[in-house]
RNA sequence: GCCUCGGUGGUGAAAUUGGUAGACACAAGGGACUUAAAAUCCCUCGCCCUAACCAGCGUGCCGGUUCGACUCCGGCCCGAGGCACCA
């Protein structure tokens, strides 16, 4: 074999290896065991990224190690096709989408090919073709039938300028990013999935995947939020007001008393987790959009404005949360359900229609968001809980406005006087917590359940509330304002309504051939969405809005089971290959993506579709790839980034960068942050070039050393350089050995061990293995918890324990009078050696699988390393006869002593005392207690 | 703002989950080989004191639990991801 290594001949010979013997294609065998590995498929922007590599590395690695292991593996590949970037390069190339993304796609196949990666080809698929599509509108369609699909208005971001939706990445502080309009909110008809319908189910299927990380789990229940609360009605004062007959302009209907939110006998409902603080609400708040609110507006010029305004802005719950708390009062009162008092209604900004009840109850005593508000515009402040602590203490009554303030001796809120008012300063946390009730009337002394259950059951009993439990996830907003997506397959129709398509009508086809500016172009293509009602055949019209992307990337985990079945949505192998054993893809999915995942595997489930109720059974999120950034501002403060590669940085003696200069011009440029590699910040570093220059080997070594998958991955020139000087080395030794020692024994079968009890091993051989299955022990183990950079380095301590030993090879030099000795001797070193390598190439080939495959034909001729088997470490090689202890005293460690491994307890403690150093510690006093771990250390408390 | 995760040498990281902090690498410094450079090989490498050893300090900050804390608990600071129309 050659004795340089080199990946470009090695990588080129092993593709076309696989590529030949269709090595990696997937086939149904309902005799062997399946595993279904999958990446998040890409986006086809252009060009493989770093994420991308890192990504499609770790999901090639537990592939190979899992068909190592006997496994018949499905790992498949595909295009996330439809979006918007493919939109924005058309208005900025002049290319159609479609034209752009097939482009993009054949060029990143070939980029992913070029990585090596293990994957059945025969399987890729690609959203945008309608022989995908059809089958989620054919979803649609029976959904919409069985009434989880419905329609409703909601508001989207409306770019007045340029008269089109934006999506939030489009709203840059609060501006349309091409027109720098102001954004305003604007309510269009959407559909809606009932992902709501399934909300218990995928908060409580949660529990039933353990093979997902704790952290995902926590966020997706955090995001569908079930709380146990109560819904309370607030009577609303009738107003002075006669009803006006109608709505605003253009409307034909007049309202009705219910719609304009003021009749006789109408309560403003809203929903609330702490009914124990009822008798603290100081005032209610609707949202800008509540009738009650459209109504005063109506009358009320000023609140009319204030509506206005609050449809200024973005529509994010970011953006939402973070605006100033805006609001003022609409001349309604209601009445507290409990008390009888006359509360005010107020309009504010921060409460959200749409959500819940669009309404919400003010307790400013104990709640932060309220207690702000009722500050800022001098609202009743009534604190109705205090700490359990408290209970018993003398409380001391003091007079804030109209309402009370507690302070008990020493455990007050901040009080203090401003003008004339006694008012409460700061927030105290403690005030939110649940306590116990005062100054509630009946339900004084009552702690937070009992005040629940006694106020619901008395809210109740009026017919003004009672118990809820309910859930902060929404449904789901499928339709897009767009044109590169799957059309919605629904039909307008004058007498019919809403019609969707039948299922011989489907694909409703995306036409391809088309110019893009502002707007979809399908609203303005009348021979496209013209068409005649499929129910009366009258004249009717087609949808032109689009689905959200997120639907094609709910299922396509499932069509790699059988991509090419043309008579259904899936066949029966989705039964065998789902649900998908490993699923590797950006903790950046945690939860949108994830979600409406699992939610369409029940959906599917549900049509008989899928088996299971959970499309993943495995989860790993791999973390970011990131790299520092470097930069100048011009004089505007606009800030001018520069790619890495066309920067030189130095650095002081100690290795610390202390400055960096533009390779074109020599001046300096400013060092940045170390941030997610991204066009914006030019701080990417191109895969390509890589590959090119160390071949794909070193690529995905360098990736998997760098850092555990989920943590974030810091990129490094010298680290890749690293890599590289590794895998030469490892292939320089393989091959003297190989071309060597090993070319001694033609037939392998001789220096392959059977029995290693009955071998003769030379002592000096002993050590050498003993290390190399210590490294390996601990290399399945992390293997096991998918710690990869921590298998790299196992092996490198492999390669390092083959070379180390001087005496390895060179004892035989003493042994040149002895033939038969010598030739034991070296058939010992040989053997460890070759076990050793053969050890290296099958622990290495999931990570380089290029150089193993290479190395193991020159190891092992005749037989392919996919066949060879997963190394297990041989126990029996492991055994120490002697173990070095730790020695501490009071925990600190003092000593280190030597025990035969056997030693008992007695013996390692009385080692332990008589050590000198540690005699010098505890200075002659008696030991309190002695600590032993054993094969760890030893304790001694003086 | 809310939810989640993270913070360990000059750098990336390890520590099998409460038991030797810094494995394995990168960078840096020194040396060998070379006419020279590259490549390769060898040595040193947390901080501080020291000629050296010993001792002391050290896992973002403050406090607690424990014989013993990077690991567990409470509080704070900083960074990252998500927040429903980027994918």
């Amino acid at each position: 074999m050659e004795d340089i290594y080199q990946p470009q001949q090695i990588e080129k010979e092993a593709q076309q290896a696989w590529s030949d013997g269709q090595v990696f294609k997937a086939v149904e065998n309902s005799t062997r065991e399946k595993f279904y590995c999958l990446s998040m498929f890409p986006y086809p922007s252009g060009r493989l990224h770093m994420g991308h590599v890192r990504n499609y590395t770790i999901g090639d690695v537990i592939s190979r190690f899992q068909r190592m292991k006997g496994k018949n593996v499905l790992q498949p590949m595909g295009w996330d096709a439809f979006g918007l970037p493919a939109e924005n390069a058309a208005m900025q190339n002049n290319v159609a989408p479609a034209a752009w993304t097939y482009a993009n796609a054949d060029y990143m196949r070939n980029q992913l090919k070029a990585l090596g990666l293990a994957i059945d080809w025969d399987r890729e698929l690609a959203t945008c073709r309608p022989d995908y599509y059809r089958w989620e509108q054919w979803l649609f369609t029976r959904l919409f039938k069985k009434g989880l699909i419905y329609k409703k208005t909601a508001p989207v971001n409306w770019d007045p300028v340029d008269n089109t939706v934006l999506a939030n990445e489009q709203v840059i502080d609060g501006r349309g990013w091409r027109s720098g309009a102001l954004v305003e909110k604007r309510d269009i008809p959407m559909y809606f999935m009932r992902i709501t319908a399934y909300a218990e189910e995928l908060l409580s299927e949660l529990d039933n995947l353990p093979g997902w990380p704790e952290q995902v789990k926590t966020m997706q229940r955090n995001w569908i939020g079930k709380s146990y609360g109560c819904e309370v009605h607030f009577p609303i004062e009738p107003s002075p007001l006669a009803p006006l007959p109608m709505a605003g302009e253009g409307s034909q209907k007049p309202l009705s008393p219910r719609e304009r939110g003021w009749g006789e006998g109408d309560a403003l409902k809203v929903y609330t987790t702490r009914p124990d603080t009822l008798m603290g609400a100081t005032y209610v708040a609707v949202a800008a959009e509540h009738p009650l609110a459209l109504a005063a507006a109506l009358d009320n010029p000023e609140v009319a404005a204030f509506i206005e305004e609050c449809k200024q802005g973005g529509t994010s719950e970011a953006d939402m949360a973070t605006m100033e708390k805006k609001g003022m009062p609409i001349g309604r009162f209601v009445i507290h359900p409990l008390n009888g008092e006359k509360l005010p209604v107020w309009v504010a900004n921060y409460v959200l229609w749409g959500y819940g009840e669009g309404a919400v109850m003010a307790v400013p005593a104990h709640d932060e968001r309220d207690f702000a508000f009722a500050n800022k515009y001098r609202l009743p402040i009534k604190p109705v809980i205090v700490p359990e602590s408290w209970r018993g203490k003398e409380i001391s009554a003091m007079t804030f406005s109209e309402s009370v303030a507690y302070e008990s001796p020493d455990e007050a809120p901040t009080l203090g006087v401003e003008g004339e008012s006694l008012v409460w300063l700061e927030w105290d946390e403690r005030f939110a917590e649940h306590g116990i009730c005062v100054k509630s009337g009946d339900y004084d002394g009552k702690d937070f359940q009992e005040a629940f259950d006694a106020i619901s059951a008395d809210l109740q009993e009026k017919g003004l509330g009672q118990k809820r439990t309910q859930f902060r996830l929404r449904d789901w907003g499928i339709s897009r304002q767009r044109y590169w997506g799957c059309p919605v397959p629904i039909i307008y129709c004058p007498t019919c309504g809403d019609v969707p398509v039948p299922e011989d009508q489907l694909p409703v086809v995306l036409p391809e051939d088309v110019t893009i500016d502002i707007g979809s172009p399908l609203k303005k293509m009348p021979h496209w969405y013209q068409t005649t009602c499929p129910e009366c055949g009258a004249a009717a019209e087609r949808e032109t809005d689009t689905f959200d992307t997120f639907v094609e990337s709910s299922w396509y985990y499932a069509r790699y089971a059988c991509p090419d079945s043309s008579t259904s949505m899936l066949d029966n192998r989705a039964q065998y290959w789902l649900p998908v054993d490993q699923y590797i893809g950006g903790i950046e999915h945690a939860i949108l993506h994830l979600l409406y995942a699992r939610f369409f595997h029940k959906l599917m489930r549900d049509e008989g579709l899928t088996p299971g109720n959970e499309p993943f059974i495995n989860l790993l999120t791999q973390g970011m790839v990131v790299a520092p950034t470097f930069l100048r501002e011009s004089s505007d403060g606009k800030k001018h980034y520069f790619n890495p590669a066309d920067v030189d940085v130095s650095t002081d003696d100690r290795g610390r960068p202390v400055g960096a200069t533009l390779k074109a011009d020599g001046q300096p440029v400013i060092i940045g942050g170390t941030e997610k590699m991204s066009k914006s910040k030019n701080n990417g570093v191109d895969p390509q070039s890589l590959i090119d220059l160390y071949g794909a080997d070193t690529a995905r070594l360098f990736m998997m050393f760098a850092a555990p998958p989920d943590q974030s991955l810091e990129w490094s020139d010298t680290g890749v350089e690293g890599a590289f000087r590794f895998l030469k080395r490892l292939w320089g030794r393989a091959s003297t050995h190989i071309n060597g020692a090993f070319a001694h024994y033609p037939n392998r079968k001789d220096l392959h061990v059977q029995d290693w009890a009955n071998f003769p091993l030379e002592d000096s051989h002993r050590e050498v293995r003993r290390i190399i299955h210590v490294s390996l022990k601990q290399a399945n183990f992390d293997f096991a918890k998918h710690q990869f950079n921590t298998v790299v380095s196992g092996a490198m301590k492999i390669l390092n324990a083959l070379n180390d030993d001087k005496s390895f090879w060179d004892g035989a030099v003493m042994l040149k009078d002895q033939p038969e000795r010598l030739a034991s001797f070296q058939l010992s070193a040989a053997a460890v050696a070759f076990e050793g390598y053969s050890i290296l190439a099958r622990l290495l080939y999931p990570i380089a699988p290029h150089i193993c495959h290479a190395l193991w034909q020159n190891l092992v001729p005749g037989i392919d390393i996919l066949e060879a088997g997963w190394p297990v470490e041989d126990e029996s090689a492991l055994a120490q006869d002697s173990i070095e202890l730790v020695v501490q005293v009071n925990g600190k460690l003092r000593s280190k002593i030597t025990v035969p491994a056997s030693a008992g307890k007695d013996a390692i403690e009385a080692t332990a005392l008589q050590d000198e150093t540690v005699g010098k510690f505890i200075e002659g006093k008696n030991p309190k207690k002695i600590i032993l771990v054993p094969g760890k250390l030893v304790n001694i408390v003086v």
